[in-house]
DNA sequence: TGTTGACATTGACGTAACGTAATAGTTTAT
DNA sequence: ATAAACTATTACGTTACGTCAATGTCAACA
C-alpha cells in the first residue's frame, strides 16, 4: 500500500511532475519521505488525491481544492455530494451545448434562422450554470428551490440591457463598499448606501424582497468561505462590515 | 451586423482581451480595422467566434482550433458533426465520472470497498476517451465501428503489466521510427524494424491484423493531419517514412 | 468649446499548472 | 560491475489569457 511517484502516478494517470508540483505547493505532501529523499505516499494520499482530481476535473483551481479539502467542516461525504451536484449540473450544460450545436447544424443546413444572441446561448447558459455550480446547493438549501430557479430564469430572460445595468449596479456596489469599509462605519453613510445598492442588486436576482433574507444572505456571506473570499477581494473583512451594516440598514 | 471588441465580447461572453489575443495570434483576425485602428468584426467573425468558442469548450489547443478551421477541406457542417459527437462522447464520459463519484459516496457509507485502481477508473476511461475524441469517428468510419470499440475495449480490460509493457512498446516504436528516419531507407534494416514494432504495437489494439488494414493506417496517418502531427513530433517527415515502409513491410 | 467618461489602441509584465531539459545521486537487474 | 531505471532538485519554457500603464478617440453635456 506504499508507493513511489511513479507508481502513484501510473495508478492515477497523472505524470509525476504533477505530485512534485502538488507536493510544492503543499496540495498532497507524501505521507513521509523515505532516507534516501524518495517521496513515500500511503493510502490516504491515494485518496486524497482521487479527490483532488475529482475537483480538478471540475476546473476547480489547485488553490481553490486546497482550501475546501482543508477548510475546518471538511466533510468528504458532503463534499462528495457536492461534487456529485456539480457533475450532475455540468451534464445538463452540457445538454444545452449539444442542442445548440443540433440546432445549428440545422440552421446551417438552411432550415432555421439562428440569430447573433442564440448562437451563443449555450455559453451564456453556461455562465449562469457556473454560478449554479458555484452556489446553487447551499442556496438551494437555505432559501429553497424555486427561489434560485427563479434567480436563473430571470437572469436567463435579462435583456442586454438590462444586463448591462446589473454590471454597472455590480460595479457601483463594489465601489461603494470599499469606500464604506474604509470609512470604518457600518452605521455611515456610505455603509448604509452600500445595503441600499446591494438591495437593488438582490432585486435583479430575487422577485420579493424581505429583510429577514437579506440578513440571512449576507450572514451567509459571512460563514461561506467561498462568499468571504469574494468579498475579502473588495476590501478585507468586507462580508463582516456587509453582514454588520445590513443588520442596520434593515432595523 | 457589425461589432466592436466590447460588444463582441460581450454577446459571446468573452474579454475582449481575449478577442485581441486571437487576432495577436490570428486565430480571429477582425473583418477589417476603422479608420480610427479600431477592430471591426462581422457576420463571418461572430460565426467563426462561435466556432472557436466550441472547441474551446472540449479544451482544444487554440493552435488546433485554427488548424481545424483553418483546414482546406474543412467544411462547416462535418466540423460540427463531429463536435457533436465529441460532445456527446464527452458526456458519455461525465457519466462514467458520475457513476465513480456515485460508487465512491457508497464506499464511503461502508456499503462497499473499492480498490486503488478502482477509484482512478472514470480517469482511465477519460483516457480512452480522449483517445476517442481525437481519432474515434474517422478510424470509425473507415474500419468500421466493431473495430474501435474493440480496441477501446481491449485497453480498458488490459492488466496494468500489459499496459507498462504497451508504453515500453510505444516507446521503442518512436525511438527506433526515430532513428530509421535519420536512416532516410525505407526500406532498410531499422525501418523494417519499425515495421514490425508499429505491427506489435497495433495488435495492441487490433483482434486480427491484415496488411491491407496496415497499409491503411499508415497512408492515413499521413492523409489525416491530426495524426501527421503526432508522427511529425518523433521526426520530420515520419507518417510518410512509415507509410513507405509499411508498404514495402507488407509486400 | 472644453471637458468628461466610456470606449479604443499597443506594449509589457504577471499567472497557473504544469512540460521539459539538465544534472546528479540511488536502486535494481543482469 | 555496469547498465537501466528510478529518484532528486533547479530552472527555464509554455498556454491563454489577466492586469496594469500609457495613450488616443468619440459622443455628449455644461
Amino acid at each position: 500500500m506504499e508507493y513511489t511517484v511513479n507508481k502513484l502516478a501510473k495508478l492515477a494517470g497523472v505524470s509525476t511532475r504533477t505530485l512534485r508540483y502538488y507536493d510544492e505547493i503543499g496540495l498532497l505532501v507524501p505521507a513521509r519521505i523515505s532516507s534516501n529523499g524518495y517521496r513515500i505516499y500511503g493510502r490516504n494520499e491515494v485518496d486524497r488525491l482521487q479527490q483532488i482530481l475529482f475537483y480538478r476535473e471540475l476546473d476547480v483551481p489547485l488553490d481553490e481544492i486546497r482550501r475546501i479539502l482543508s477548510a475546518d467542516d471538511f466533510n468528504g461525504l458532503s463534499a462528495l455530494r457536492n461534487h456529485l451536484a456539480a457533475l450532475k449540473s455540468k451534464r445538463e450544460q452540457l445538454d444545452l451545448l449539444i442542442a445548440n450545436v443540433e440546432k445549428t447544424i440545422k440552421a446551417m443546413k438552411g432550415e432555421i434562422v439562428m440569430s447573433d444572441k442564440e448562437k451563443f446561448e449555450g455559453f451564456l447558459k453556461k455562465m449562469v450554470d457556473d454560478n449554479e455550480q458555484k452556489y446553487g446547493k447551499e442556496i438551494r438549501e437555505k432559501y429553497g428551490k424555486e427561489t434560485v430557479d427563479h434567480s436563473n430564469a430571470k437572469l436567463l430572460n435579462m435583456s442586454r440591457e438590462q444586463y448591462a445595468e446589473l454590471e454597472k449596479l455590480t460595479d457601483e456596489l463594489n465601489e461603494t463598499l470599499k469606500l464604506a469599509v474604509e470609512s470604518g462605519d457600518p452605521g455611515g453613510e456610505l455603509a448604509q448606501k452600500a445595503c441600499e445598492l446591494h438591495k437593488k442588486w438582490l432585486c435583479f436576482y430575487w422577485d420579493e424582497y424581505s429583510k429577514e433574507a437579506h440578513i440571512g444572505i449576507t450572514q451567509m456571506y459571512v460563514d461561506d468561505p467561498r462568499f468571504a473570499a469574494y468579498y475579502e477581494k473588495i476590501a478585507p473583512g468586507c462580508a463582516e462590515f456587509l453582514r454588520d451594516a445590513v443588520a442596520i440598514y434593515c432595523r
